[in-house]
DNA sequence: CATCATACTGACCGACCGGTCGGTTTGTAA
DNA sequence: TTACAAACCGACCGGTCGGTCAGTATGATG
């Protein structure tokens, strides 16, 4: 039986070139500021190549965005809630999900472009699958950790889980805003920011006894 | 002397209406989608002429933006702190800045795309201005409320009005897929989410005593 | 070896892009 | 009325876009 490595290796080559450098160039710069000849040049290929293994750039678009969402799901899938109390829990969960957007941010911003611009289509569905997944994991942490006491009983999970994830989306898109504002000192420190973050959310913000509007056991 | 008025409303409106067709595109579509014939068909008047009063794209989108930009700024500047106690005038800000961003959202999404999409040029020095304009108006009334006593001494002002600005951006962006998560019940109630946000911001999620991890008087 | 399928590419296509040009229309001033 | 400036526009321009085509090269199979 002969050995055929050579020959089919040029094949997954081109393809993972292709996608690869779809995904760096669509993440940056959005669908419609890239061109096909810009993917293929940055893939060392032809335009030609890029559509003998893609039908279009519509769905090169959609393998790329794909491929972003099931990584990105698999990260969630990995997560996991371990032991500690529940407010260690909550810290980790931010942590984690924090650091997963920094750490594959080509991936994140094709999803969040997507849930941001808000335009009806198949990459809109795909990238909301995956903000869903995300919020619904996080609502059933934040759900259990108030039946085991730890949050307010007055407070709905689903609104908490919303800061939560803003929180960290914002943190993440404003990164490099927030490097140029005066006295801002925590942009290149994300585990800083959650762990004040989550500081103020169990604790509150207010100095001393707060009017007792809501109920608060 | 002659009354000239029918002979200058023509151009002003051409103008005007060029501008609005271009703001309401571009902040719909993005730079890039949004071809210039799509600007002129929806203003009413030929291509050319839209050359005849804006030099390039380019030029026409930097109008586009700096007028949001300007609307944005004159609306902060006619934000009135008035009466009440910190956590009112905090509540306040929040109430106000996120209705601001919600019935001006064509103008809020040219900015903030400019912001979020990190496209160094004009485009992004006008936003990021006006980004931090905001920023900063929030940190010196937050600082004023840490002063007198409202605040945990510990807490930098800089990293509660980051949050404060990021929730109210992340309900900005994120309403329309939060209307489609279960149990999301206050995607269409932006007063509420600012009252509950603020509420927890202030007595904290967290349910009896916490543990004394940090400073608080 | 012949056949077939896959990978690859330069050249080409029609459509559309941002922008220009020459001409017409309109408005203003003297 | 004439002269000038501004507004307006259809036609045009060179370039780029997504996509196609015909041909070549390569690899696998019998």
């Amino acid at each position: 039986m002969p050995v055929s490595l050579p020959s089919t290796e040029p094949s997954g080559d081109s393809v993972s070139r292709i996608l690869a450098a779809a995904k760096d160039l669509f993440a940056r710069h959005g669908y419609d500021h890239v061109s096909m000849n810009a993917v293929a040049g940055a893939a060392g290929v032809s335009k030609a190549n890029v559509f003998h293994h893609f039908k279009s750039k519509d769905e090169l678009y959609i393998r790329s965005l794909s491929q972003a969402c099931e990584a990105s799901r698999s990260s969630l899938d990995a997560m996991e809630e371990g032991d500690g109390d529940a407010w260690q829990r909550i810290r980790r969960f931010v942590d984690e999900h924090l650091d997963h957007m920094l750490s594959h941010s080509r991936d994140s911003r094709l999803i969040l472009r997507e849930v941001v611009e808000n335009c009806p289509g198949t990459g809109q569905r795909l990238a909301q699958e995956v903000f869903r997944d995300n919020f619904n994991r996080l609502v059933a942490i934040i759900a259990e950790c108030q039946r085991e006491g730890a949050l307010r009983p007055d407070l709905d999970p689903v609104f908490i889980s919303t800061l939560l994830l803003g929180a960290n989306v914002f943190f993440f898109q404003s990164q490099e805003v927030m490097r140029h504002l005066d006295g801002v000192d925590f942009a290149d420190e994300p585990s800083r920011y959650g762990a004040m973050f989550v500081d103020i959310l169990m604790r509150g913000a207010a100095s001393g006894p707060v009017a007792n509007e809501g109920e608060k056991p």
